[in-house]
DNA sequence: CGGCAGTTTGATGTTACTCAATTTAAGTGG
DNA sequence: CCACTTAAATTGAGTAACATCAAACTGCCG
């Protein structure tokens, strides 16, 4: 396995950044002690609930989500994580998480010492500022994510979570004719927006036969921006 | 009016012991004059979206919530605010919040000056603490309610509810006999669950049927804890 | 070519919404 | 203390949205 660089790949995002320039004594050429990685398959459970763990994630590359598992086999997604995402801000300061994370596509992953994370809080001001940032586009994200889920339709919760990905990637990528890569099957679209597969099939049919939007393979291809914002924007 | 102390009557809880605290030069029985105090009549507007504030808010007493108002009328209900919580903690970094909030019942609250608070985050590790502890709380109320709104019938969502707030309030002061002030309208439960209220009432007439509870003038008293339970619980 | 995971489609069932009327509760002024 | 007013809660009937169940279809990979 090859990792692009020898700390966090993603270090001018956020918080990977503020992190790796507080350790001034680190040159960036080498990795720290209380850094290291990992890598992770596929649907592989990277954080499990009520599991303790010494470390703190931020995912480097490939897609993951944080969610919450019922025991009548449900879940709840409760966010997608793109490279450069903490694996939730309480995490830096909550040893025992009361969610579970994986793996969606193929993924890298920093893993820090919760201690060391801590220690440079308390010491770095850009540590704060990137928590706080962090914290910030996390409960706005809840927010909407509530707010569509306990006032929205099932179309008009659909196309708000396009949309909401589309500016997450757009926030990291550089978009070409309004195709984005989400690496989502159905089924995962339809536990983050509280439907069944089955009727997340039907609607994004429906979709498809408006010329609104062309979704397969993992390619979601916006054929009428505005009336998808029309669709799924809260306001 | 007459204020039980003369800075935030409810210091002993976290954010502002810890805002208080770090002060060390202004005694207790000072208020400085980064602080100011504001009451609020039921159903007035506290936060409003997209504008602008100096300060941050914490409650003193009363009931309010923080929601997000759609355009055609509807809003949902974020979360529920008791004595000593933060009005977000997102708030004490932004100055432009993304959701509003308002007054539940009569309310005082305190409002503490951005720039002040900011600046005593950076120098004393105390209010880290207590910013994290407050985020924490948030995410995992909001992850609950997420999950809540996705994955669960109307039932079973309007038990959560009424657990996570009697979880609240258990936390705040000594509770007699199961019974709980919550001063709520159905409208706040429909508007909180993502229900219509003449549903909720439906609901709540079956509970009260079943011998479950008994909810009426904004009393609740818990009858049946054990089913509430297990109609109501996440696992 | 066969197998498998994911998607699509159809038929039917259930939950919760809408609309509208009625009842209850909480004031308010005489 | 009692009419009167008003907001909130309850009840009923009809409907729309989404779930469930099951079968067929698609694309992909060994």
């Amino acid at each position: 396995m090859d990792w692009p660089c020898v700390t966090c790949p993603n270090r001018k995002f956020g918080f990977c950044g503020a992190l790796l320039h507080s350790s001034e004594e680190t040159p960036f050429q080498q990795k720290p002690n209380w850094q290291h990685y990992r890598a992770a398959r596929p649907g592989e459970q990277i954080i499990v609930r009520n599991q303790v763990s010494e470390d703190v994630f931020v995912l480097c590359d490939g897609w993951a989500f944080r969610f919450f598992q019922l025991s009548n086999g449900r879940r709840q997604i409760l966010n997608f994580l793109l490279p450069g995402d903490l694996f939730s801000t309480v995490a830096v300061f909550e040893e025992r998480p009361n969610f579970s994370a994986q793996a969606l596509t193929e993924a890298r992953l920093s893993g820090f010492r919760r201690s060391e994370v801590q220690a440079r809080c308390a010491n770095d001001p850009r540590m704060i500022t990137a928590l706080a940032e962090s914290c910030a586009a996390e409960t706005d994200s809840a927010d909407g994510l509530m707010t569509a889920l306990g006032q929205r339709s099932a179309e008009e919760r659909i196309a708000y979570l396009f949309l909401h990905l589309m500016q997450q990637i757009a926030a990291r990528s550089v978009i070409r004719e309004q195709r984005y890569r989400l690496p989502l099957r159905q089924q995962h679209i339809a536990d983050a927006v509280g439907l069944t597969s089955v009727h997340v099939s039907r609607v994004i049919g429906l979709f498809r036969d408006q010329g609104l939007i062309e979704f397969s393979s993992g390619v979601l291809q916006v054929l009428n921006l505005p009336e998808l914002k029309r669709i799924g924007s809260l306001d």
